[in-house]
DNA sequence: ATACAATGTAGAGTAAACTCTATGTCAAGA
DNA sequence: TCTTGACATAGAGTTTACTCTACATTGTAT
């Protein structure tokens, strides 16, 4: 299938302009028709799903960038990208370790919280 | 124990600007000698180590701003901090995981990348 | 034939969170 | 006394990632 830059806006929630933003940075380079129009293919709908899940972890525009550049160079570079991949995997190991340091940390706070809450309201 | 701005940089981590920033938007507000200048105590430390915590679970500065608020309007407020605390603690919950689906995601992408790469590498 | 909605480009504007610059004050050491 | 370094304020500048505006084209329904 391959969809406008409308339909593709709604499959990925990602805006119109958003897309084209992306395109800018050479994140993605959907085909084009006869016309000018963007043409996104089932493939670019995979690939932005990926994108965003870069995104989602933290991975910047830039560094995908550079790995979308590597995608684009095709098989020469599935090493390079995979250790890009590997590195990224570990980055995101230990930022949900720290959220999980952090998440204990809250719930001690909240602990806290719920005694003094509870001291205030016997002090009358 | 009383700090200097610039102490107070170095136990926190945090640039001499970074903290002038915060004192600007009302989340901190450390004390001034005779001549003006800051004063930060153990306390301040304490509450900025917790401003940081926030901030590193995703919490807007405009949002711990109001907590600040909340908290310097003392014991009254204490079931809205504790409320705000929650419905943090829930977003972290959330984002861990969102976090920890991208990263099973991720570790399928590495196995394809290998299974890729030692298929290219057998081709030729 | 015409209207209108979607799309195109180029470039400006926005929001968040810093980060830096310019300029001035002040206490302490040479 | 003079200089230096840390600190003060006000405001400008930066970075990232969008988001929007202005204006020109094009495809489709009436």
């Amino acid at each position: 299938m391959e969809y406008s830059i409308g339909e593709f806006s709604r499959l990925t929630d990602l805006g119109i302009h958003t897309l084209r933003y992306y395109e800018h940075e050479g994140l993605i380079t959907p085909g084009r028709n006869s016309s000018n129009r963007r043409c996104y293919s089932d493939k670019d709908l995979a690939w932005i799903e990926f994108i965003k899940r870069l995104k989602d972890t933290g991975m910047p525009i830039k560094e995908i960038q550079h790995y979308a550049k590597l995608r684009a160079a095709g098989d020469p570079t599935l090493r390079e990208r995979m250790e890009m991949l590997t590195a990224h995997r570990e980055a995101l190991n230990e930022q949900i370790r720290q959220l999980q340091k952090h998440l204990t940390k809250l719930d001690d706070k909240i602990d806290f919280y719920r005694q003094e809450i509870d001291r205030t309201s016997k002090n009358n």
